[in-house]
DNA sequence: CAGAATCCCGTTGGATACTG
DNA sequence: CAGTATCCAACGGGATTCTG
């Protein structure tokens, strides 16, 4: 895609109302996190899991945003949760349909990071340089 | 695309090495973030920019996380930064192919965003409404 | 105009301990 | 196991001031 193509399609998009624009926004926002999307992955890779496993397969998160986070993802209905009264609890997390598309539409940028690892790693290697010499 | 193949497809990329995938899960983190997404955004639509009006055109961001979030794009490859050496000064930021690169693949989500805003909106009311009833 | 520098406060988020 | 509760340090990030 060129660069006035990809301009034209993000112009043609209904936000033209500004209170819309805002609304969009804070969903970006809102959904352009770190965790969220870690999580969104390894629950598209994984299809569903427990609160452990979710613990364990996203590296370096505290218990508290683990849980922090799925609730804000069930709240917007990325996520269910599903508790199965046993003993020890067992509680289910799976992508919604509406998870799902999220996921979907990140792939590309999953692709891109991936794609595009050594050329980022170079061009900071190059600022370096810049600001150093 | 269904679950399975997406988790198909998503499980093909090749980050079977560990280490990979940390370096891979560090630039989502670094790049998943709102002002660099809306930055992005905004220099794709409106093609080069001064910093002055990426401020404007950025709602609610200050000049610290404005200049901040340049200085961190620019570093990982994403914009180049051009000044002219005139006075009053003028700066010059655009995105580079990477930096389009980024945009093409997130402008994904930002097309979601737009297309489920109801129903987030609507699964955050359900939310609700358990947590009180 | 495009920042750099400083101050300062609120939130984020980690560590730890406790519970059903 | 799957959380909740509490405390506290670190960082994010806003407001303001100053400069080339």
């Amino acid at each position: 895609m060129s660069a006035d193509s990809l301009r034209e399609h993000l112009q043609s998009l209904p936000e033209t109302d500004p209170e819309l624009d805002r609304l969009v926004t804070q969903i970006i926002g809102r959904v352009a996190d770190k965790w969220t999307m870690l999580l969104i992955e390894i629950l598209t890779e994984q299809g569903e899991c427990r609160f452990g496993e979710l613990g364990r397969a996203c590296e370096g998160i505290s218990q508290k945003m683990l849980t922090q986070t799925l609730r804000a993802m069930e709240r917007d209905g990325l996520v269910t949760r599903t508790v199965h009264p046993v003993v020890p609890p067992k509680v289910v997390y799976a992508l919604t349909e509406l998870g799902l598309g999220l996921s979907e539409a990140f792939c590309g940028v999953w692709t891109w990071a991936e794609r595009n690892r050594e050329k980022i790693e170079q061009a900071r290697a190059e600022f370096l340089a810049r600001q150093e010499g």
